[in-house]
DNA sequence: ATTTTTTTGTACCATTTCGCAAAAAATTCC
DNA sequence: GGAATTTTTTGCGAAATGGTACAAAAAAAT
């Protein structure tokens, strides 16, 4: 039931000692809490997750809970917008690094597959693919979310393929935002195979082929 | 609270007059039943529909629901082996027929949109995509189930690529298996998008792309 | 040491949930 | 008509659910 055993909890380098806290202190940390949220949505989705279910799990009783990021539904979006920022961080660097686009394309999906293939019991798969889209039906803000995530995706991959069409990668005659959906396309089929618990050899391949019929088998 | 009025239940002209059942008669039809609870589950997600929101909308109580299709989990597979036969049914007459590959492409995608984006309250997308696969990862007998469905796709994109390829339409250097994992994660990037309200224009623009990259722009 | 402020822990509430048992109803068979 | 059979209906009950009230606890401020 305790988040962790350090008595004092390590001041956060990038979080400028905060002119001390008034009241008793918490006895977790906000992230660390909202990423153990953020596990059990993923791996159960949002109905089927209970406030004991998360209270367990973060370590936070449920009135603490409600008190750090309000009702239920409001930390499944404060979940998701922390999942966004992660597979954002984590895909930044490959989208902004300049390599030949075969290698970009592999790597980005490398990642993409690391991310939907944790989980200690059995695959998570893509928040946005699986559980966020189920939501964004009924719910307006969710559904925001999600089309965001998706036209950013798109974007980022345009952005590869235009580049790649600069600098004579792909011929003049592509078209760069087909090619963008496409990729956004095998992003998807393998979160969901993934999900499948479809093994990782397999979604490599899918993978491959994905990528020799977007840029040319040549490569 | 009632299915139907017309006191005879007309005997499905199918069904060949079964020997006249012995005791009370069922106030409803199972079939009928099973589609309004597979549109509930599409709708709702395995969790977020209760076992009164199925009895409501079947016009069958809990108990009958239960001596009928079992539990809830049984009555959630039924409903998914259900839209499966529907589906391959909707499916089965464009996969057979042999038209060029284009116009099977676009008939084939244009019934899936059909299916993912019918529902009176939103879209309700791909039972297969959507909640199936979340369930997946728990259930071994739903994760089969979707495996083969995943299976069958690709296999049906397969045949038809292939045949393709025979009559001419395709150069023989492509290859039938990597185009219809293609085509299959087309299907589902657009079932993902359509339960985020995607309007039908852009899913097509999609599809449009997709099919022109698969089969070349010439066709 | 006392007060203030903030968080925790316990307990509670109203509702919903799934599943079932027992009784009532509707039909066929004898 | 009465027995047998099958289904519907009513209603129970134990557990779980989301959410909240309130006192105790722990720290800083006075």
């Amino acid at each position: 039931m305790v988040q962790k055993n350090k008595k004092p909890p390590v001041p956060r380098i990038d979080a400028p000692v905060l002119p001390k806290r008034r009241g008793r202190p918490r006895a977790y940390e906000p992230d660390v809490a909202l990423g153990k949220a953020l596990d059990l949505f993923r791996k159960d989705g949002f109905a089927a997750t209970s406030l004991d279910d998360l209270s367990a799990a973060t370590g936070m009783n449920r009135p603490s809970l409600y008190g750090a990021f309000g009702d239920k539904r409001e930390l499944f979006i404060k979940s998701y917008r922390r999942y966004r920022d992660d597979a954002r961080v984590a895909m930044g660097d490959i989208f902004r690094n300049e390599l030949p686009i075969r290698k970009r394309l592999e790597r980005i999906y490398a990642v993409a597959l690391d991310i939907y293939l944790s989980g200690e019991s059995g695959p998570r798969g893509c928040f946005t693919v699986m559980t966020a889209a189920s939501e964004a039906v009924h719910d307006p803000d969710i559904r925001a979310m999600v089309l965001e995530g998706f036209a950013e995706l798109d974007k980022a991959f345009a952005v590869c393929f235009r580049l790649a069409q600069e600098k004579g990668e792909l011929p003049a005659s592509a078209d760069a935002a087909v090619l963008a959906q496409l990729a956004s396309a095998t992003i998807h089929t393998i979160a969901i195979r993934a999900r499948a618990q479809v093994p990782r050899k397999e979604l490599e391949a899918i993978v491959n082929g994905a990528i020799n019929v977007m840029i040319g088998t040549a490569g």
